[in-house]
DNA sequence: TGATTATATGAACAAATGCTCATATACTAA
DNA sequence: TTAGTATATGAGCATTTGTTCATATAATCA
């Protein structure tokens, strides 16, 4: 009703029979901060230096200098991306004397690499 | 063994009882080629227009004036990203007439964009 | 045919990204 | 304290990204 001639302005030309699918699309779009949250979620994932640190953090908590091991890259970018991903409440650190010990905030990253994983194997 | 040894050489200054997890953590980490796959479907998903577009797409076929009411961009910019999910094999086209109608080429794109909504949404 | 609608593409550009280098801070041990 | 190890940060820079503008191609219709 409301939605539907919404729509129907939006859309213009198109046939009558599409309009049903065309609204069900619009309203499958998720609000402005729900997009803003996962399309960050999908970023911190979207580098391979983070990919792997987060892979190897799945396993559990690791120190800097493991992290270090797990990339390619300098301790700086290391600490630069644990930086990003802090930021991004994805990590969380705690301090165990010299070393600082990241672990993933939830599980939900862990997840999101399995099923990536999934479809690229193919 | 081997592969415990080849650990050890790199982490150098962890004590005894952590190299277990390391280990585990470092074979953890998937292959070069697995990383670059599952990076190239999470940057396709970085992106709030393209991620709109992919959102759109997961009830079903769609045009590509369909898909620009789902965005806030030119149609020059929604044909440019169709183009890289194109590229990237997330979509596929086929023509019917003037339109072009897109899809999803599986449904892996629908699950990764739930699971992170889930995690939004906290 | 020419006009109209739908989609695609190339060029150019601003903004964002990811890195390294140099350096700073934090903690430990002698 | 000083030296050594572990981590963090700021600046600078090259590369990548996402967009718009202008234009090209494709298909339909009068």
């Amino acid at each position: 009703m409301d939605v539907a001639e919404q729509g129907i302005e939006g859309i213009a030309e198109n046939e009558a029979g599409d309009f049903a699918l065309i609204e069900r699309a619009l309203a499958a779009i998720p609000e402005e901060s729900l997009i803003v949250s996962a399309t960050e979620i999908f970023s911190a994932l979207a580098d391979s230096t983070r990919f792997r640190i987060l892979s190897a953090l799945s396993v559990g908590e690791l120190c800097v200098s493991d992290l270090l091991c797990a990339t390619n890259v300098s301790q700086s970018a290391v600490s630069h991306q644990l930086r990003f991903l802090r930021d991004k409440k994805l990590v969380t650190v705690k301090r165990d004397g010299q070393r600082a010990l990241y672990s993933l905030t939830d599980d939900h990253v862990k997840s999101l690499i399995d099923l990536a994983l999934e479809h690229a194997a193919e």
